[in-house]
RNA sequence: GGAGACGUCGCAUAGUUCGGCCUAGUGCACCACCCUGCUAAGGUGGAGUACCCGUAAGGGUACCGAGGGUUCAAAUCCCUCCGUCUCCGCCA
C-alpha cells in the first residue's frame, strides 16, 4: 500500500509514477475522493458515538423509575449510531480498496514504458563460443544422466522433470554455495513453509495481477507459494522490528511452484519454465533510507554469484510497466544462454520501499518512538533455472561439462560431468 | 482422529459467576524526577497500538486472539473461525 500522507501531500507524485507504469492515472483522484469521504464519515460516527457513550452512563446511573424513558431515547440514537457506522467501514473499505490498486511509487531513474522498455546498466564476462555446435541443456542433461524430463511428464505432467546423478548434486552444490554466500555476508538461513495462509499471500500482493500465477487447495483454503519471499515477508507481520544493529538479513531456501497459466507454448523444452523448482532468496528489512544502497549490495551478491558460475550476464533495470505493484525499482540479471543467442533471467530483485510493509503492518520506531514502516527488498541468489546456463556455458564438444571451479568444493571435488555411456 | 482446558494493555496475573461502579485493577520490568553516603530500599509521576479533528496544547473513537450477533449498553452472553496447552489413539 502506498503512503496514505502521500495521496493528501503531493498525488502529482503518484500521477506521474502511474503513468510510467501505463497504469491508471485516474485512480488517484479516486482515491483522493474516497480519502476525504471516509475521513467525513469517520468524523460523523464518532461524533455519534461519544454521544452514545455518554448516554449510556446516565442510562446505568438513573433510578429506576426514569430508565424506561432513558431507554426509549437511547434506542433510536443507537440506531443512528449503527448506520454511522456501516457508512464509515464501507468508506473505509473503499478507500482501501482503491488505495491498494495504486501501484508502488517508481524511483527517480526507473524507464518508463513496458517490458521492452529496460536499460541495460552494464554486460559482464564473454559469452560462450564453441568451435562445434553446441547442444542445449536438455540434450546435455539427457546425456550427463542429470535431467529426466520424460520421466517428469510421466508421473506429474508437462512442465515437471527429476533431477538425477549429477543433475541433483548440481542444484545442491549450487544452493550451498549461496547458502555460504549468504552466511558471509550475515545472513540468518530460513526453510520456509510452502502452503501459506490466504491473509499472508494477499499481504505480499500476489494474489492481486498474479492470482491465476498460484496453485490453490480450495480443502484446506491454502496457496502454494510461488518464491519463499512470500513466507519471508510474512515472517514479521505486525510486528514492531529494532533496526538498531543494522538490517534484518534472511536466506530463504524453498520450493516454488508456479502454475505458468498463459505461457502455454513458451519455453517449453527443458527445465527454464517448470512448474516446481528450488531457490534461495534473500530478503531484507531496512530502513527506508537504505532501501536503495541496500538494493545495490544485493545484486552485487548475486553478482558474485554468477561471477562464482563463471557466467556471462547483463543487469537490467526494469521498466516501470514490467514492475510488480509492490515494487519500486527492480534489477534482473540475465545470463547468457547459447542455444537461445539471447540472455534469460537468473535472479531478480526488487525494492518494495515501504510499500510490502505497510500491507503487512511492519515498523520500527524512530527516535522520536513514532511507528513508521520498514522498507523490504527481496532478490534471488540461486535457483534451479541457473542449470540451464551452467550446462550449456561449459560444455565441451563431447558433451562433458566442465565445473566451474567455484563449485567443485561443492560437489566433492569433481571436476567435470561426462556423458554416460 | 477422540476428549478437555485456555487466549486480558511488554511479561505475569485479577476481572467473565449475575452485562452498566472496567475510562480494564495489581505485581514485575521500563522512563523521568525526588529522597537516601555508597551493588539496596523508598516516594511521586509517566508510559500501549491505530485512526479522526487540531499549527499546537489538547480532544475524540476503536482495540481484552479474529470476525459476526444479541442489547440502550459486551472483556463479560450467543455463533463461527484462528491459535496454544493437556490426555488418549494413530503414524513417521
Amino acid at each position: 500500500m502506498i503512503d496514505p500522507q502521500l495521496l493528501r501531500d503531493s498525488p502529482d507524485t503518484l500521477r506521474r509514477s502511474q503513468e510510467a507504469r501505463g497504469a491508471s492515472v485516474q485512480l488517484v483522484d479516486q482515491a483522493v475522493a474516497a480519502d476525504a469521504d471516509r475521513r467525513t464519515s469517520i468524523q460523523q460516527f464518532e461524533k455519534l458515538r461519544a454521544e452514545q457513550n455518554a448516554f449510556g452512563r446516565t442510562v446505568a446511573s438513573a433510578p429506576s423509575d426514569q430508565k424506561r424513558a432513558l431507554v426509549l431515547q437511547a434506542q433510536a440514537l443507537a440506531e443512528q449510531v449503527k448506520n454511522a457506522g456501516q457508512k464509515a467501514a464501507d468508506a473505509e473499505a473503499e478507500f482501501t480498496r482503491i488505495v491498494g490498486s495504486i501501484g508502488n511509487v517508481t524511483i527517480e531513474g526507473v524507464p518508463a514504458g513496458g517490458e521492452d522498455n529496460f536499460v541495460t546498466l552494464r554486460e559482464v564476462g564473454a559469452q560462450a563460443t564453441f568451435d562445434f555446435e553446441p547442444r542445449d541443456h536438455a540434450e546435455l542433461g539427457e546425456l550427463l544422466g542429470a535431467i529426466d524430463i520424460a520421466r517428469g511428464v510421466k508421473v506429474s505432467g508437462s512442465r515437471f522433470y527429476f533431477l538425477k546423478g549429477v543433475g541433483a548434486r548440481l542444484e545442491l552444490a549450487l544452493m550451498n554455495m549461496a547458502l555460504d554466500k549468504a552466511l558471509a555476508e550475515g545472513f540468518t538461513p530460513l526453510i520456509t513453509p510452502t502452503l501459506v495462509r490466504p491473509e499472508i499471500m494477499a499481504g505480499t500482493g500476489f494474489l492481486g495481477e498474479h492470482s491465476d500465477e498460484i496453485y490453490y487447495l480450495p480443502a484446506d483454503d491454502l496457496y502454494l507459494t510461488g518464491t519463499s519471499e512470500v513466507a519471508l515477508a510474512g515472517f514479521h507481520s505486525d510486528e514492531i522490528l529494532d533496526l538498531s544493529n543494522g538490517p534484518l538479513r534472511y536466506a530463504g531456501w524453498s520450493t516454488c511452484y508456479r502454475r505458468e497459466a498463459g505461457s502455454a507454448g513458451k519455453d517449453n523444452r527443458g527445465i527454464l519454465r517448470v512448474h516446481q523448482f528450488n531457490k534461495l532468496e534473500m530478503f531484507t528489512y531496512v530502513l527506508p533510507e537504505d532501501a536503495e544502497a541496500e538494493h545495490d549490495r544485493l545484486v552485487s551478491w548475486q553478482e558474485s554469484m554468477l561471477a562464482a558460475c563463471e557466467l556471462s550476464y547483463r543487469v537490467i533495470d526494469v521498466a516501470a510497466g514490467d514492475l510488480g505493484s509492490s515494487a519500486a525499482r527492480k534489477f534482473d540479471i540475465e545470463a547468457w544462454v547459447p542455444t537461445q543467442g539471447t540472455y534469460r533471467e537468473l535472479t531478480s530483485t526488487s525494492n518494495c520501499t515501504t510499500y510490502q510493509a505497510r500491507r503487512l503492518d511492519i515498523r520500527y520506531r524512530t527516535e522520536s518512538g513514532k511507528t513508521t514502516p520498514v522498507a523490504t527488498l527481496n532478490g534471488t541468489l540461486a535457483t534451479t533455472r541457473w542449470l540451464v546456463a551452467i550446462l550449456e556455458t561449459h560444455q565441451q564438444a563431447d558433451g562433458s561439462v566442465v565445473v566451474p571451479a567455484a563449485l567443485r568444493p561443492y560437489l566433492g571435488g569433481l571436476e567435470i560431468f561426462e556423458p554416460q555411456a
